[in-house]
DNA sequence: GTTCTAATTTAGACATGTCTAAAAATATAT
DNA sequence: ATATATTTTTAGACATGTCTAAATTAGAAC
């Protein structure tokens, strides 16, 4: 359907279409990338002509519906992969990302269904981001880092950024894992260090350690 | 390490070097990856610089220790992923090899490792050839059509040639799937048809059928 | 508004892997 | 042993995706 360098054009498009507020800036896209901005340019005005996305000289990109639908597709297949070198082959969570970028580039809507169901359709991956559906459909929600928090405030763990073997025994160490419940029982101002109960179990965490853990917040 | 291209030639010549006895030829090759002779020129001289084949112009080529090796560990990962895709996702024996083409470049010897580990360290993929260790180490074992044997001999079915979904269905339907024994009663010399027992039960089976059915021999 | 700077695009080049058409070498036939 | 047919290689071209260096445009500063 697409080539891998498309597809990975388009990937790198839309999460910065996430991010960003208006049109996605070649600049932007060659330093995701890591790429030259000439080689963006060139590779823009293809998919331009594939209507994937809109672009005006000078003035960014902006997918189209249909670029949306191929990037979540490939998206898709990138957390399902994640999923299964984790739940499956025992994985840890940091070593999957760049299994997962070669896997995700397989074609077969038939394979990725199959996987789906096979990992019981899973809604997030192990880094706690939502899987989409086959229709494209996310269910978003609010990714925060557990520093971000303030006292009496509640949330589910539902990743690490950046996790180290060491760190990830630390964790496990504490009982934090995904799904874990936490509640903010102080943050220290100055020095950004939290206080913390996993279940009833207090914890005393640095702020550096509290902001390698995502979580998402409970009403 | 390799490009796709230079892991579909050395798969390729390894598979025409095992089936020929001398040299393999350009024409050879051309021919099983649907290309050019002057397309297979130009990669020969290629994996040649690379010491992975070895070549005299005009005269084929053949396979280096290293190419060799090379070519093993592509057609284990093709293996273990078919593995994968029958036992795990529930594919049929023939949906499945198009997709370890494609499964079968995924670069890291420790996803394969792992993949050997879950599906059980299997020793023969779902059309019954053997799949290569970690070390290139190969079980190889005497594959034949059930059609080319004589009355009274023994074999194990190890697999199916191009299986439509009916033919599939007609083998189920007689008890016939992989490590099923079959025993030759009588070969009609005229028409090729069989009398087999599968167990205890008689069965006849048209010369067609016959030789869509790889079996190994029970000596 | 002109000038400067930073971002972006263009022009031309290169590597990979493919092709066609022509040339060269090998194999075959008589 | 020579002519003919087949196989293989070479030469030159093209598509994809990248790059460098130069030219262009947009946006900010004054």
């Amino acid at each position: 359907m697409y080539s891998l360098s498309e597809e990975n054009y388009l990937k790198a498009i839309y999460h910065l279409e996430q991010q960003a507020t208006a049109e996605v800036s070649t600049n932007a896209i060659a330093e995701r990338m890591q790429t030259k901005a000439s080689s963006v340019t060139d590779m823009i005005k293809k998919l331009a002509d594939k209507d994937l996305l809109t672009y005006k000289k000078y003035k960014g990109v902006s997918l189209t519906e249909s670029g949306t639908r191929t990037a979540l597709r490939i998206i898709r297949k990138h957390r399902l992969w994640e999923v299964f070198l984790v739940e499956k082959l025992q994985f840890k969570w940091h070593q999957v990302h760049d299994l997962a970028e070669q896997l995700e580039h397989i074609q077969s809507q038939e394979l990725v269904n199959r996987l789906d169901d096979f990992l019981g359709n899973p809604q997030y991956d192990p880094h706690g981001d939502p899987i989409p559906d086959s229709d494209g459909n996310i269910k978003r929600r609010n990714k925060k880092l557990l520093g971000q928090l303030q006292a009496n405030q509640s949330a589910t763990c539902i990743g690490v950024k950046s996790a180290s073997d060491d760190f990830l025994k630390y964790l496990s160490k504490n009982n934090i894992g995904i799904g874990s419940k936490l509640h903010v029982v102080e943050a220290e101002p100055f020095t950004g260090a939290l206080t913390v109960k996993v279940g009833e179990v207090p914890l005393f965490l640095t702020q550096e350690i509290a902001n390698s853990i995502y979580v998402t917040l409970i009403e």
